[in-house]
Order: structure tokens, then C-alpha cells, then sequence
DNA sequence: TCGGCGACTTGATCAAAATCAAAGGCCGGT
DNA sequence: ACCGGCCTTTGATTTTGATCAAGTCGCCGA
């Protein structure tokens, strides 16, 4: 695992405050837009870049958490596993999610990279004095929280009530949607997870995916290069097929 | 609906300002507890008490919620629905939880109480002024958020990877932990949901719930009466066939 | 007391997805 | 280029839970 750590470097050179977190800022917009340019020194100083491969534990579960993460770019899952084995994805992260479980140290799920992913991390102890201090940072956090709640709900709906059929194409929505935070909807892209992670995310087989997958490319609603590249040709058409209204 | 906003009254017998939302702040520990002697009367000025008869609606899907609320006893069901009315509950709520959605209007899910439910209600403006300027509501929020989220992804854990036997077990094992808020876990205890609403949140059918029922029941994992009162003889047990380590 | 209705249970059959099994295809290394 | 391994696809069969279809139970009102 590679340590960049640019900011420190950047901020021994010279002190130009404010733009030290912009490497970050730039491209997550996230939780260093609600600081003052003080306390973004201050969290710069601390802050380190992390690349990570694919298929590396960031945190695992019932470990000790000791750090906050932005995600610069790349895709996180997170995930639970039951005492034989069997697992579940309960969350995609996507450039520019901050991730982390403020006020407890203990994860009760494990964050893994699914393709290359760069961090760039915070000490712990540094945003959770940062949060007492700014209530616009809690409040920063506060909104993921809530976004992550309303994302985890749909998702119940898709995993309680939906065929494969309609799973498979609610997760080509999700992808196609969040793989690029530049653009709004992407209507070609690599997948970022592999037949046995797309099985995991939507409570199904490798094989069940790989069918369907494969129903929706003889029925034109999506067409495959390489078993990763994925064009859609109409959203609409997808979103139909995914039972979203 | 009866309303009974008995602060209302009670504010204007006598001033007793702490004790003003001592009616709910005794039983749900919840919201109020963060807040300054002012802010609190501030908010019992404006707090009505409403009784929920089972299956009438408190919010709808789609529908602007004016409104935040203590869960003083009962359980709320929150659900999501498809366009063709599969529906899917995708959370339980029970005192002394606080209800409502912070930052958006729009509610994307349906709530309803499951059984007679009394509620503590607050309107939103009050509750949105209150946290702009007391910090420590905001972040009382955000772990009621964080708490949802987990219950969450538990359930979606459930919902994606679990059999039929493991998700009738862990939902009796949800109640049984959640039911009275006072003693940590109830050995016996009548089930909130009806069948149909077991099924919609366990992704099953009626069917396929009562067969499951009776399964546990034959082996011993519960006792029945009146298809509404358990009895758990070993929580151990139900915990290792719920699939929980 | 007798219907009648809604909630629940039970049984028979069916279908969707899991499991078991065997190829393909792609990629990196030799 | 060839080999070996992993990921993916496809096929055959089985299993789980859904669907279809009767009942049963408890409760309320006539």
C-alpha cells in the first residue's frame, strides 16, 4: 500500500493555506468545503494519500478504526459476512463519499477496494476534535449519514422484493449512475465489481448474474465487450427493465 | 385521530418548565434530553400527542412531511413500494426512537403504525430552528441516523443472504430485543406485525411466514398462542438458528 | 346461536433461482 | 506461442420458496 502523503510535502514547501486540501477538494467537494481555512491546515497536516488495489481490506469487520477517508476516486464496498461464509455487499462507495462511522471504533463491516482506489485519509482523533469544534463538519457527516440510510432502504426493496431479473438491472442503474461523479449518468463504463461481488450485492449466485446478464444482452437492454465494458444504449429502457418507475 | 396535546394544556396551567416534556422525556429519553430549559419549552409549546390506530398512515410515500416525532409506545412500520404494489418494509421503529427526516421534505417512504401507537409530535419548523442553534440536537440526529443505518445493513444482510427459517428466527429475535423498551429482552411478547407485514419485511410470502412459524414451533424454538403471543423458552436457541454468531 | 369475514394454516403444484458440473475465454508468465 | 489459472458462461438437475387452492380458527354482529 503506497503512501503519498502530498499534503504534509506540499505544506513543508510552502504555506498556501488554502488550497493545500485542494488536490482533495477539487474532486470531493466533501467534508474539507466546510471548514475554515485554519482548520484545513489543520487537517491537512494530518492528512495522507493512500492508493489501494483491488481486493485490499481498508478496515475490517470488528476491527479498530482509526481513520476517516475521502474517496478520491475508485469504488469501495462494504460489507457483511454471516459465520459460514455467506456474504452480503450493503453499500457501494463512489468518489467523492467520505467514508467512516463517526462516534464508535469498532466497524461492524468490512471496506474493501473493488477496482484502484485512492484515499485520502484523516486521523481520527483530528476530525473528531474538528467535529466538536464546527458544527458545520457534524453536520457535513450527518447528511452522508442520511444519504447512506436513504441508499441502504432502496436497496432493501431491491433485495426483498425484486426478481434477479430486475436486480441485475437495478444494479447496472446504480453503476451507471454513480461511476462518474464528473457527468451525471454514464451510458458506457467498466464494471467496477466482479460477477462474484454484483452475486454478493444483490443477494444472488455468480451464476444467476452471469444468465441474466446475459438475457439482457440478447434482449439489446445492454451490450458487453470483455465481460467488464457495458453500454446502454437506453436508460429508460434499463430502468424499465429494473422495475424504477 | 385523537389529539391530545396535553403539554399544550399543562403549559398553560403552570410554568414548570423542565417538566414540560417530562410526559415523554421520562419514557424515550430521546430528543429533548439535549436540549436547554428554554429550548425545551420552546418545543412543548408546539407538541402534540396523537394516539395511531393500527394501519392508518402517519406519512406517505411521496407525500411532504410537516413533522417530527417521538414514538412515546407502539411501533411504526416504514415501507417502500413498487409501481406494481410489491412492497417492502424497510424498518421498524419503537420507543423511544424519533421519527422523521431531517433536510427534505419529500418522504420517499411510507409510515404507519403496526399496532395502537402513541406519538409525540413536533412541527418541523421548530425542530429545523432548534437544531440550527443548539448542536447537540443535531448531533443527538445524526446518532439516531447512524443507528437506522446499521439496523439497516444488518437487515439487508438478512434480507440478501438468509433462508426462509434464519429470517423468520432473526425477526422474532428483532422483536424480542425491541419490544419493551424498559427490560433489555422480552421472552414473551405479542408479535406487532401481522403476517402479511412479517412477510413484507422479511421479502417472503404469508405463506411461506406461517410455514416457517410453525416450523420453529414444532422444534421447540417457540411457543404460539392465539397466532399472536410468543414465547421464547432459549433466546440462544433462536439466536443460532437466526443464523447470529 | 348462527353466520360471515378476515387472518392464519395447510396441502398440492409450479417456477425461479441454487446447486452441481463442465466448458470457454482471457491474461500473465514462461 | 503455449500453458495454467481464474473468471465467466452455459447446461442439467435439484431445491427453496411462490403460487394456487382449500380449509380452520377466532371474533363480531345479527
Amino acid at each position: 500500500m503506497q503512501i503519498v502523503n502530498e499534503h504534509r510535502r506540499k505544506d513543508i514547501h510552502n504555506s498556501d493555506i488554502p488550497t493545500v486540501c485542494a488536490a482533495c477538494e477539487a474532486r470531493h467537494g466533501g467534508v474539507c468545503g466546510t471548514l475554515t481555512p485554519e482548520q484545513l491546515f489543520d487537517l491537512s497536516r494530518h492528512s495522507t494519500r493512500r492508493s489501494i488495489e483491488p481486493g485490499r481490506e481498508v478496515i475490517g469487520q470488528g476491527e479498530t478504526t482509526d481513520s476517516y477517508a475521502n474517496i478520491i476516486n475508485g469504488v469501495v464496498k462494504l460489507s457483511k459476512v454471516l459465520a459460514d461464509g455467506r456474504q452480503q455487499i450493503v453499500g457501494l462507495q463512489f468518489a467523492p463519499d467520505f467514508m467512516g462511522r463517526p462516534f464508535t471504533r469498532e466497524s461492524a463491516l468490512t471496506a474493501e477496494a473493488a477496482v484502484d482506489t485512492d484515499i485520502c485519509c484523516f486521523p481520527r482523533t483530528v476530525i473528531d476534535r474538528l467535529v466538536s469544534e464546527a458544527p458545520s463538519l457534524e453536520h457535513r457527516l450527518h447528511e452522508q449519514a442520511l444519504k447512506e440510510l436513504d441508499e441502504a432502504r432502496d436497496w432493501m426493496l431491491t433485495l426483498g422484493r425484486k426478481t434477479a431479473q430486475e436486480k441485475v438491472a437495478s444494479f447496472l442503474y446504480i453503476i451507471a449512475t454513480h461511476i462518474d461523479p464528473e457527468k451525471g449518468t454514464a451510458n458506457e463504463f467498466d464494471l467496477p465489481l466482479s460477477r462474484a461481488d454484483i452475486a454478493d450485492y444483490l443477494g444472488l449466485t455468480i451464476e444467476t448474474v452471469s444468465r441474466q446478464i446475459t438475457k439482457l444482452r440478447k434482449d439489446n437492454v445492454i451490450r458487453i465487450e470483455n465481460s467488464r465494458h457495458v453500454t446502454v444504449p437506453s436508460l429508460d429502457r434499463l430502468m424499465h427493465v429494473a422495475g424504477i418507475d
